[in-house]
RNA sequence: GUCCCCAUCGUCUAGUCAGGCCUAGGACACCGCCCUUUCAAGGCGGCAACACGGGUUCAAAUCCCGUUGGGGACGCCA
């Protein structure tokens, strides 16, 4: 039985321990990093921040067939990219170094001669076949279809004869039969019996340890505190407590998190799509919205503030805000969240990362310089960067007209006021300011009897191509006296 | 199927642990109005929930039990 603190026990820190906290981050480098993992990445980041301690980044590579240095490499790019920032790991070192598990492989060997010489865990030679078949038997019957134990009571002679048969061998844990609790800092007490597991492997074919094992193992070398991860692991949690159990130390404390849920309430998967944060930054989203929003999704801040800033989100953060149910992932709140976030940094801060998303009509036409002054006009009406493309439509030279815009310009009157103001432009003497232009079409207005849309909607399709757009005062100004009256003239043939 | 977890507006949630302050608050989305040269933004208002049934109690969204529903796990994946 492991000695945690219940959750929310009196007189207990969050943290559950005096001892200083060290999180964990051990994603597998098998794919782009997905919303899910983001989400545990930032409890993590964010627990260890708040508690001042430290997050190790781990790499868990154990299968190798689906592992990757791209994947790694993606990965450390994905998590540098949402600021989340380890202290120990790869890039980084440390005292535990190295951090890959495919690196550590003696540690895992070393603790499986260890159970086996307690007789916690033996060598089992059967076949994939063979366990496939007890499986289907054992689902037919309406039974756990877990291993049935075949091997685990070989003599040494039989095991001698099996290995010199060079049967393939795995190592597997003896569980026996009980009831383990486990302290949940989220939930409580999770109580759990050992008949929901089965004799599981520690050690494949191949020499390479399994997830549970490799996890127990480094959390417990790496001298992890807390563990924060998914609600799908409550079961190998249940395996790792079992493993620390026969290896007779301490386990970590444990948390697990509320899981991400799709529109059709099923675990978040690729097969939801757009929920790598690739497939985010390269659709226009910000980092810090992103992560603001993702760890809404279980947790709530203490004055229901939602729009946070990352040193709000640390000062504020706290395992007892974390709810216990399933969350459904929203792109509409999301999208919404990232115009907040796009709405509240300067347009000097957005720029760098804005500017990839101009088309190539937009980077041909301005310098850097001027493409800053369009996004700074753009800045409040896009949600996410990649709207910039249709938005910046108005900016191209020369822009097109849309039919909106041309109905509007078809009218007599408004080929009127766009006569009156192209001559007013060319009349002033000044260079054009917004403040000028406004005085401009208000005079125009009074010359021609006309205000509001009637004077402004064809003065703002002559010259952006569009009814709809940033302050036309402004846009006018930008695009300067000549260009301007250029547009303007242009409207009146079309 | 078995085991485990969860359960407040369509969605994210506050409130639940320490029952009364809750005719249940906020946010997204949606609808309407205001502002306004447009689109946004912003402001104001509206729609909308304690899954059900039993208890316990003077009092239950809050505690207990059951039911139902949803999800997760059952790998030599992580």
């Amino acid at each position: 039985m492991i000695g945690a603190t219940l959750r929310k026990a009196p007189g207990m820190s969050d943290t559950g321990s005096n001892r200083a906290v060290r999180v964990r981050f051990a994603p597998s480098p098998t794919g782009r990093l997905h919303v899910g993992g983001v989400r545990t990445a930032i409890f993590n980041w964010l627990f260890a921040k708040k508690s001042n301690g430290t997050l190790v980044l781990r790499i868990e590579d154990t299968d190798i067939e689906r592992s990757t240095s791209e994947s790694e490499r993606a990965l450390l790019d994905d998590l540098r990219w949402l600021g989340l920032d380890w202290d120990e790991g790869p890039g980084k070192g440390g005292p535990h170094d190295p951090y890959r598990q495919s690196e550590r492989l003696s540690l895992y060997e070393k603790a499986a001669e260890e159970l086996l010489g307690k007789g916690a865990a033996y060598p089992c030679f059967c076949s994939d076949e063979e366990l496939e078949k007890k499986r289907k038997a054992a689902l037919e019957k309406g039974e756990s279809p877990h291993y049935d134990g075949t091997c685990r009571n070989l003599t040494a002679g039989e095991v001698a004869a099996r290995r010199e048969a060079q049967s393939p061998e795995v190592i597997r844990f003896k569980v026996e039969f009980g009831v383990v609790r486990i302290p949940d800092l989220i939930r409580g007490n999770v109580e759990l019996s050992t008949s929901m597991v089965g004799d599981f492997v520690l050690l494949r074919s191949n020499g390479l340890p399994t997830y549970n094992f490799a996890a127990a193992v480094d959390d417990h070398e790496m001298g992890i505190t807390h563990v924060l991860r998914g609600e799908e692991h409550l079961p190998n949690t249940l395996r790792q407590v079992l493993i620390y159990g026969a290896l007779g130390v301490e386990p970590p404390h444990f948390g697990h998190l509320p899981l991400i849920l799709g529109e059709d309430r099923s675990k978040l998967s690729k097969r939801h799509g757009a929920s790598s944060v690739d497939e985010l930054r390269d659709s226009g989203y910000l980092s810090s919205a992103v992560v603001n929003y993702l760890v809404l999704l279980g947790w709530s801040h203490s004055e229901e503030r939602e729009v946070l800033t990352v040193s709000e989100l640390i000062d504020d953060f706290a395992l007892e805000r974390v709810g216990k149910s399933a969350a459904v992932f929203d792109k509409q709140k999301l999208l919404w969240m990232n115009g907040m976030h796009i709405r509240r940094q300067a347009p000097g801060e957005l720029f760098p990362a804005a500017d990839a998303f101009f088309p190539s009509g937009i980077k041909e036409a301005y310098s850097e310089a001027k493409r800053l002054e369009i996004f700074a006009l753009l800045q409040e009406r896009v949600e996410r960067f990649s709207e910039l493309e249709e938005r910046s439509r108005a900016f191209l030279k020369p822009p097109p007209i849309d039919d909106e815009a041309r109905t509007v310009l078809s009218s007599a009157k408004s080929q009127e006021v766009v006569r009156a103001v192209a001559s007013a432009l060319e009349g002033a003497e000044e260079a054009l300011t917004p403040e000028s232009f406004k005085s401009i079409m208000k005079r125009v207005g009074k010359e021609t009897a006309t205000r509001g849309k009637d004077l402004y909607f064809p003065v703002r399709a002559a010259i952006t191509g569009s009814v709809h757009g940033p302050d036309i005062a402004k846009v006018a100004a930008f695009k300067g006296k000549a260009e301007s009256v250029a547009l303007l003239r242009r409207a009146v043939s079309t």
